[in-house]
DNA sequence: AGCGAGCCCTGCGCGC
DNA sequence: TGCGCGCAGGGCTCGC
């Protein structure tokens, strides 16, 4: 469940149930889930068994649950990324196991007692690392579920997402003016703006009436103001409907999914009428995917040249 | 700097 | 019923 508010419904869902529990056990069944971590499984579950878990942060579409008693004063955390496919489920001790089960953890908690948190991926695009924390570049608290101003170090070239408070909206127009790029292309690099992915770049730039393909030094302040409320406006919306899903691939940590997929105007929608003004939306191939719009809604604007 | 291509993968639904 | 194809929410690296 990739983008921001499928991320942020498992963050959400797992820190009542991880912060303050104690890594019990760990099994790895597949290797290659671990293709962020560093060393080899072996080391993965040695350095994890027996770890307190302190809470659960997200910044854009990555996660991670900060790590008590770090060796030497240096903090970790066992970072989380679910890919394409992957899922975190909280599931009883003695749950029959997942066809797609990559890695499980035992964990116990004071208050709740045992749970087992499986790691559960179809494509194997996602995986789980443990990782340094490093102290944020701005010295602001680092995402979403902690305090803290520190970062995983594989995570600090990512950029803050639009709903953290420490975004800073005018850096974003600036670096929009200065980028020679797409506006899609903007919207999905995560290093400029995270936690927007193929779903709901189309559903904001459909809102916002844009053409992912307009130039993004010529945009203009006004229109790209327009465009980031119109992306906060969809991911909160998104958030407040469980995510987006479109099978049982996407879901809670409880195994729920989400009902957003049935607030889509544009991803997805392709031979539909357009819900704004009736004419039928087009998908077309774009970096390896597609975008899905209005080509009448959300015509290219040629930007006014100077008299 | 930015971009396209390639790569990492499995499983599903569809048409034949 | 079975097979092959196209498709899928992401991100990293490389060469131009």
């Amino acid at each position: 469940m990739p983008e921001l508010p499928e991320v942020e419904v498992v963050r959400a869902g797992l820190e009542p149930a991880v912060t303050g529990a104690t890594i019990s056990s760990v099994t790895v069944l597949e290797q290659r889930s671990l293709r962020r971590h560093s060393g080899p499984s072996e080391d993965f579950v040695a350095r994890l068994t027996g770890r307190g878990i302190l809470g659960a942060v997200r910044r854009g579409k990555f996660l991670w649950l900060p790590l008590a008693d770090s060796p030497a004063g240096e903090s970790e955390a066992l970072v989380v990324h679910l890919g394409m496919s992957g899922q975190v489920l909280l599931r009883a001790v003695g749950a029959p196991n997942d066809g797609l089960l990559r890695i499980t953890f035992g964990l116990e908690h004071p208050q709740h007692g045992a749970v087992r948190m499986d790691f559960v991926d179809q494509r194997i695009f996602g995986s789980m690392a443990i990782d340094d924390l490093v102290p944020t570049a701005d010295g602001l608290p680092a995402g979403l579920g902690s305090d803290a101003a520190l970062v995983p170090a594989q995570v600090a070239h990512i950029a803050r997402d639009p709903l953290d408070p420490a975004f800073s909206d005018s850096g974003f127009f600036a670096a929009l003016a200065k980028r020679r790029t797409g506006i899609k292309r903007a919207l999905l690099d995560q290093g400029l703006i995270s936690g927007i992915g193929n779903i709901y770049a189309d559903e904001s730039l459909w809102a916002a009436r844009m053409h992912f393909d307009e130039p993004t030094n010529t945009l203009g302040r006004a229109r790209a103001k327009t465009l980031l409320a119109e992306v906060r406006l969809v991911l909160v919306r998104a958030l407040g409907e469980g995510g987006t899903s479109f099978d049982a691939q996407y879901v809670n940590v409880n195994g729920a999914s989400g009902y957003f997929s049935h607030s889509l105007n544009a991803y997805g929608q392709q031979g539909k009428p357009c819900p704004r003004c009736g004419r039928p939306l087009v998908r077309e191939s774009f970096m390896n995917r597609n975008s899905h719009f209005c080509s009448f809604c959300q015509r290219m604007r040629v930007p006014a040249t100077s008299p």
